[in-house]
DNA sequence: AGCACGCCGACT
DNA sequence: GTCGGCGTGCTC
């Protein structure tokens, strides 16, 4: 007889104890523990499913005391565990960290398939795997993609699907296995053993003097266990050579690595240079994977039948046999951050991770977070920054634009039109940023001035030309175009301000013999979109690309010459303090995207405030200067990093019931207060977009000086709220840790 | 969250 | 009479 604590799905800031008897265990010996198995119980009148986050063979002491009746666990889902000691630990952090529901958060790190009370369903992919025909006779004529198929079976097996994330058809591999290279393989348990260490790399490149210093200096400060490394080097500095040799160095050791990236840079590009050159099996973990092909990605990881994974933000939760190093790429990148359900930030958490599993992680970017920055400057960061090298990319001179001298509804500078004309004269490829996707973002009436707006939402309407309707970008729902004016029943309905497509529409009356690409959310929803444009892009079949932030992201334009940002004002005018860094990464980000070693890379940047000290200081410095003045001036204004920050998010479809709530956590603020002081508060606020889908949002933020103050405070309001009377059901309210955005 | 219990209004 | 509305309370 033992006891154990478990996880369960609920809103309920702790675990609960249940008994297991002798002859449920599914454990052949005593030694072996229990902890991060799945356990069927009965809880509240249904059974659900738990995860054992603790175990003991004696009734806990608080609970003695207590009148409460220890059920049963009713069966053990499985007959190993599914999360390993280092996965609880972490669950339990961000548990208490994010102050989020423990349930929740296990829930939410459980594979899909398995959040379902059934046992472990056995993956039911088909592997490819290469037959004894190793020889490739001349008379076959193997295509160079069949020829490429086969490279990647070296050393691993790889579904059909995974195939296709590498760019080679299913076609091609019924050919090859008619021809008798591969075959299908239904169970890769049975054959599929551990991978193996040797014969893994594939050719290196010579690193230059920068990049042997970072690898030869990480490669000995990781020694000891767990150190958190900043790579802080502009495109093309090379950072992704580095990460390679050193992977390359873990797998040496038999162990496996877990690399972290944006869910926009899965692109095949990024995963086919892992698989050309690491010869061990990859798994990837994201969003476009089927749960089954998720579920056997977490299994081989676990099994240790993988050596590698590639994942977004949700792969920070995968077990590993032996994991040795952790990479996050493009670690400023704000896709890390959860923002719907349990909130945290994937970055920090695989910091955290990389501590609770003592071993190195690397941090990569062009354009570091002011937070990782300032961690260097508090020492717990080591930071390599990787000097440009002459001749190479990043080697862009920018250019701002006075739009005040231009007719008001110009898109285009003169000067901006000029260089494009040039550009393209030269045979190279202009990109135009606009975070705007749509043809404008709104719709009005020229007789009265009538805006129309969302019935659920308090935005604006979009109007999507291509679509022919007016779509709510806070709810994406859709109206058919309106005839009509409401107000004055006029039929003078015209679209206000510029979207990507009025941008594209533009230039193809002023350019008509260019392509025109139109990069946004809309024109890449579907799967392979995105790839395709990328691919075609770069075959020079578009001569000017207009795009979103998704342009903005890892792609390489090798072709671009000219890069041109429509507008910036928002960014200079933005209440947000994060605006400066936001601005001063998107700039330094797009303007990276251009440009190659012999070709000289323009940006122009168009604005109605040329003099912005921000701006200006940008333009005359690099990023990094940037950065540094502006976190001297958040030290002073005691913004964060430099103060800890929490909000209180509370939404429900009537204002009072919001008001009402957060008003009653005020007043347990000002309690607090009373007992322990150095930290703030402010009156509840509304949300910049106060109802978004029928429903109120307010805020609320409390602020430190200090993180272990902010979170004695936190943990009081978690177990006050529940008190909070709100009478009605349809009420949510969530605490936001290290928020981004506190509007 | 989810589910049961409980106490009041309009229906075969 | 009772079906069902959703307020309240609890979950090892």
């Amino acid at each position: 007889m033992s006891y154990i604590q478990v996880a369960i799905n609920s809103p309920l800031h702790k675990t609960f104890l249940y008994k297991v008897t002798d002859n449920k265990c599914p454990l052949a010996k005593q030694e072996l523990t229990l902890v991060g198995f799945r356990v069927l119980v009965n809880f509240h009148h249904r059974n659900v499913i738990a995860i054992v986050v603790n175990e003991s063979n004696e009734l806990p002491r608080e609970l003695e005391s207590q009148n409460i009746k220890i059920k049963e666990v009713i069966s053990f889902l499985d007959k190993t565990a599914i999360f390993s000691g280092d996965i609880i630990k972490l669950l339990l952090w961000i548990a208490t960290y994010y102050h989020q529901p423990i349930g929740e958060v296990f829930y939410t790190a459980l594979p899909i398939l398995l959040r379902k009370d059934t046992q472990t369903p056995v993956p039911l992919i088909s592997y490819w795997t290469k037959t004894a025909k190793d020889k490739v006779s001349s008379k076959d004529k193997l295509s160079e993609k069949a020829l490429k198929a086969l490279e990647f079976l070296e050393g691993r097996t790889l579904s059909t699907q995974e195939f296709k994330e590498l760019g080679i058809l299913s076609t091609t591999l019924k050919s090859l296995a008619n021809k008798g290279y591969i075959a299908p393989l239904k169970d890769y348990d049975s054959s599929n053993n551990n991978w193996l260490v040797q014969d893994f790399i594939g050719k290196e490149l010579p690193p230059n003097e920068a990049q042997k210093q970072a690898i030869d200096y990480i490669t000995k400060e990781a020694q000891s266990g767990f150190k958190v490394f900043l790579i802080n080097g502009v495109t093309g500095s090379g950072k992704t050579e580095i990460y390679l040799q050193l992977i390359a160095k873990t797998l040496a050791q038999g162990k496996q690595v877990m690399v972290l990236i944006p869910e926009i840079n899965l692109t095949p590009q990024t995963i086919t240079r892992f698989y050309e050159r690491f010869k061990v099996p990859i798994v990837c973990i994201h969003s476009s994977l089927r749960d089954d092909e998720k579920l056997s990605s977490f299994i081989k990881l676990r099994d240790n039948k993988a050596a590698i994974l590639i994942g977004t933000r949700s792969a920070l939760f995968a077990n590993f046999n032996n994991l040795g190093l952790i990479v996050v790429d493009e670690e400023h990148d704000q896709s890390y951050r959860q923002t719907q359900g349990v909130i945290y930030h994937a970055r920090d958490c695989a910091v955290m991770r990389a501590h609770i599993n003592n071993i190195p992680i690397i941090l990569g970017s062009a354009t570091p977070s002011f937070e990782s920055l300032a961690n260097v400057l508090k020492g717990k960061y080591h930071q390599l920054i990787l000097p440009v090298r002459a001749g190479n990319a990043a080697n862009v001179t920018s250019y701002v634009v006075d739009m005040r001298k231009t007719h008001k509804d110009d898109i285009f500078s003169q000067k901006l039109l000029t260089e494009i004309q040039n550009t393209l004269a030269k045979g190279e490829q202009v990109l135009l940023f606009l975070n705007r996707r749509g043809y404008a973002p709104a719709q009005i009436c020229h007789d009265c001035g009538y805006v129309f707006k969302c019935q659920d939402c308090d935005a604006n309407l979009c109007y999507h030309k291509e679509t022919k309707t007016l779509i709510c970008h806070h709810c994406e729902r859709q109206y058919p175009l309106p005839k009509t004016c409401p107000n004055c029943h006029g039929h003078n309905i015209v679209p206000e301000g510029v979207g990507t497509e009025n941008v594209i529409e533009q230039l193809a009356m002023l350019f008509p013999e260019a392509h025109l690409a139109r990069i946004d959310r809309d024109s890449t929803a579907r799967k392979g979109e995105l790839e395709k444009f990328i691919e075609d892009i770069n075959n020079n079949k578009y001569q000017i690309l207009v795009g979103t932030q998704m342009l903005a992201k890892g792609h390489h334009f090798p072709l671009v010459t000219l890069v041109g940002i429509l507008n910036i004002d928002s960014y200079l005018y933005s209440n947000d303090y994060r605006a400066p860094e936001k601005l001063a990464q998107l700039i330094t980000q797009v303007s990276g995207r251009a440009g190659r070693a012999e070709l000289q890379g323009k940006t122009i940047l168009q604005t109605h405030n040329i003099d912005h000290p921000l701006l200006k200081l940008l333009l005359k410095h690099d990023y990094n200067y940037f950065a540094q003045a502006n976190l001297t001036q958040r030290k002073m204004n005691f913004l964060p990093p430099f103060s800890y920050q929490a909000l209180i998010r509370a939404d429900a479809y009537k204002r009072e019931t919001v008001q009402n709530f957060l008003n009653n956590i005020y007043n347990i603020l000002e309690k607090i207060q009373q007992k322990i002081s150095y930290f703030s508060f402010t009156l509840p606020y509304t949300s910049t977009v106060e109802r978004r889908q029928k429903r109120f949002h307010m805020i609320l933020l409390v602020e430190s000086s200090e993180r272990k103050i902010l979170h004695q405070v936190l943990e009081i309001l978690e177990k006050e709220i529940p008190n909070i009377k709100v009478g009605t059901s349809d009420f949510h309210q969530v605490i936001d840790v290290d928020p981004i955005e506190i509007f």
